[in-house]
DNA sequence: TTTTAGCACTCTTTAACTTTAAGTGCTAAC
DNA sequence: GTTAGCACTTAAAGTTAAAGAGTGCTAAAA
């Protein structure tokens, strides 16, 4: 079905409206807010023809009209209009998205601002193909090393390690070779088998502080898969989770790394990707929508930046957040340098 | 007033039950649940004059009764029995804490533990005594710096300098000095001042790389401020919150750093220190209860670990995790070994 | 003197019912 | 093609009634 001129500025306002109230839409408000030059039974008539094309839904006979996913899709694909983000919220992200870190901190970063930003829980996902390039070994006491790993994609891992015993300056030397020629180029997702690995072959000679330094990377790389998502506080405010079971559901779910996955998996063709309500296979999330974006640097895929919400988010506004965050992100990231006026102490001031 | 051994029975039951099922406790209940030899009768008249003293209160005339602040606090000082853990709880936490990691670390861990086995938040409060010690920078590729602070309570803070221009080995040799030099005894708390005093004193001829350095020590500093709790979602699942208004107003005052600061200041005195509702001179805190615990080291005071939920909490286990966790945590941090048999890669094994 | 059976009383919870309000779909007229 | 008008449906809000839980008191029993 072609939807001519009318047709489109109502989808377009049902759709508009009910983002903003999370109240279905009636034939009266749309005549009255969004001035449209025919009676409400004209828009009635229309409504039902939109209804009937799959557009539009109803929760029931005497409520006004809801947007189908069909009808969210039609307006992201064709009616949206692309929006400038306020000045309040570019400000925003500029002063707490300030470059210091590594690309892990800017990654989390990046999710906290998002998730403030639309008041929505934001997932990371980071790309598991970036491999070791470089590991170093502080010694910072007598019996404290401090051990540095850095990926490839900029990432920068540290974690100490407790000795049990003392160690001289030149055995962290050879450590620091050893590790470096067994681990340089490996996976990161392999690291905890080529550790055992590098135990095997070539450390056999340190066995009194190995155990120690082992143990400890792989304990920091394992908390470093937890923590993926941020902001889930901030659905309370939204009239859709006004009921705790629902609330409780929905946390669950986003805990639920697989199902997170099985949502981020397909759409890694193109660098935004939209998935509305039943566009997920993933059942337990056809009430939601999840906009993600590719985060690149030096055409490397280094992860995924995804907003996940109700089906009714705010589109244009997640949209043009991601886009900015992306530009601004690639600009961090590849520069080295911090871009623009970041005072280093204004980190605190953004809104809270 | 002077309880005797049959209104101890009845308010140590009436505690307990309570605890377990969220419902005010009749007459009958405890009769049949508790066993007490007597008739419904005569434990409402009990229970009568228990609520005349003050230990129980009653929603409303047709229900049974609940507890009252001094009805907890009578039950917490005299009729407790001790408990010991469970042995899952005991497992879970020894394979959880495993020693990985600086003092912070091992606090960050404490504190998802404890919230993870009593299902209810955790907040680490540190000491805010605490001072620098000694400061490493090492190169770790032409323009990342790494910048190593380290505590005199064993706090390991660590920072990467992304830098404008690259830098000689002896420069950095000579900033390491000078930030020893100007820094070392700072309290962390003032490392903030300190630092622009550095700068104006002894750093210009560094200016190159100053800004980078400092900047990332700052912002580093100011993240750890932050994020003082977790166990939030937790709290869903207790019957007192499935009023979702009820969920937000105890987010948001737990978020405030000021209320919980003023909860925990008073209790300085005692290494346990257990305040319940009404006790607390925080009005918004009333109806909720702080246990914590100072948690030391060589008779140094690190900080505290608190727990808060509802006044209607797991009074003898939330103690007894707290005991347990102070006594393993002494051990891992002074003997500077992990305490048992962790292998390093089962930290992702107990429960969820 | 202490304990208990019995019962009237209070208050909450639940269910059933009624009213109100919102918004529709259809018809017939414009 | 558009619109006024109206009967109709349904959810939400309000009302009333009944059921259930637990008490406090009285008077009798132990």
């Amino acid at each position: 079905m072609n939807l001519d001129e009318r047709k489109r500025k109502i989808l377009s306002s049902v759709v508009e409206d009910y983002i903003e109230s999370a109240e279905p839409v009636g034939s009266k408000t749309l005549v009255e807010k969004y001035h449209l030059d025919y009676s409400s039974a004209t828009i009635r008539n229309e409504m039902k023809l939109l209804e009937e094309a799959g557009y539009l839904e109803q929760p029931h006979v005497s409520a006004g009209r809801i947007p189908s996913t069909k009808g969210y899709r039609y307006y992201v694909d064709n009616l949206m209009k692309e929006r400038k983000l306020s000045m309040v919220d570019i400000n925003y992200i500029d002063n707490t998205i300030n470059g210091f870190g590594d690309t892990d901190a800017i990654f989390e970063q990046i999710a906290d601002v998002v998730s403030k930003i639309l008041s929505t829980p934001t997932v990371i996902t980071k790309n598991n193909t970036d491999t070791i390039e470089n590991i170093k070994v502080v010694k910072i006491s007598e019996k404290l090393l401090l051990i540095v790993l850095m990926s490839k994609n900029g990432t920068v891992k540290d974690c100490i390690a407790k000795l049990t015993d003392t160690v001289e300056d030149d055995v962290i030397e050879k450590l620091t070779n050893i590790l470096n020629k067994d681990l340089a180029g490996t996976p990161i997702k392999e690291l905890h088998l080529a550790l055992n690995n590098v135990i095997m072959k070539d450390l056999q000679a340190f066995s009194g502080i190995m155990d120690d330094v082992v143990n400890s990377i792989k304990y920091e790389m394992s908390k470093d898969m937890k923590k993926l998502n941020s902001g889930i506080e901030n659905i309370l405010e939204k009239p859709e989770f006004s009921d705790i079971d629902k609330v409780k559901n929905f946390i669950n779910m986003i805990s639920t790394k697989e199902i997170i996955d099985s949502a981020l998996q397909k759409s890694k063709d193109n660098k935004l990707s939209i998935v509305i309500g039943s566009e997920n296979k993933e059942v337990l999330l056809n009430d939601y929508t999840i906009i993600s974006l590719d985060i690149e640097k030096d055409n490397k895929y280094l992860g995924k930046l995804s907003v996940i919400g109700p089906k009714r988010m705010n589109y244009a506004k997640t949209i043009s957040t991601l886009k900015y965050i992306n530009s601004k992100f690639k600009n961090t990231l590849t520069s080295g340098k911090k871009n623009n006026n970041v005072k280093g102490d204004n980190s605190e001031k953004g809104r809270k």
